[in-house]
DNA sequence: TGCCCATACAACCGCATAGTGATATTGCGT
DNA sequence: ACGCAATATCACTATGCGGTTGTATGGGCA
């Protein structure tokens, strides 16, 4: 098994950001390992799969069905989330469930959530301010 | 002003996500624009410039010279973080200066370098768990 | 007004990767 | 042992996007 290059990322983070990395002062060295993991939550098909997930285990043929998304998709996708330590493989027989490995993923999504929610009204409030201007120009 | 993508994106995602979007369940059309906003910060360029801006607001300049990168590249990612709403714009004179619009960015990635760095801990573990083993086999 | 500096934008190249179809692998039942 | 079903992998295409170079815009200053 080759030595993945999130595993490569993995070292040069623990090298300068040695075991107390709470970004106080960004080491620079992690972003790369950071920016990797936002990557691969940057995709809205791994997010329908996390998605899918959320309420236990699945295996694959349950994760095609409810995502609609393509066999070999799926599949890259799988392999993807799992090296990012999001999920879990656990073979059963012929089945391959995966599992969310981490909870927290379901943090960051809701803490994206709220602050797009809370832009969305923004911007409400702007059309609508925007909107009574042009009805008092006319 | 043309409307962008992102617009798009907060009006669909408004639709069925009526106001109390936590996640509870993932409504469908707002996986796209969560994974939009992922998409930004999943470039290590950009993390750059957020933790340039981490000590308050700089202008294109000086951000070009503490990241390292090209000016067009800044500007261009200055625009896609402005857009997300990750930094706001502040042109005084010939200068635009940048801000953190929200330090819960800052938040999002304490998440991530915590998980990481658990995750390089267990890692650690096995490479020594495989160590001890390997000096057995010889 | 005309120049200079800061910033934005357009055009381009190269690479990474999402999606797909075909094929390989592997475990189970007969 | 054979065949089938579930999953993984490969080869390929197309799209997207990061980086760079060159150019445009626009504010300040002489």
């Amino acid at each position: 098994m080759a030595a993945t290059s999130s595993e490569l990322f993995m070292q040069s983070l623990a090298e300068d950001c040695d075991n107390d990395c709470l970004l106080a002062k960004l080491p620079p060295s992690a972003l790369k390992l950071v920016a990797e993991f936002f990557k691969v939550l940057s995709e809205a098909s791994r997010l329908q799969i996390v998605c899918a997930l959320r309420n236990g285990p699945k295996n694959v043929t349950q994760i095609i069905e409810m995502t609609g998304l393509g066999q070999a998709n799926v599949s890259k996708h799988l392999k993807m989330l799992a090296q990012a330590g999001i999920v879990s493989r656990d073979q059963q027989g012929v089945c391959v469930f995966y599992t969310i490995a981490n909870p927290f993923v379901f943090e960051l999504c809701e803490l994206v959530c709220n602050f797009l929610s809370i832009q969305i009204q923004q911007q409400a409030e702007q059309i609508k301010v925007l909107d009574a201007f042009r009805q008092g120009e006319e």
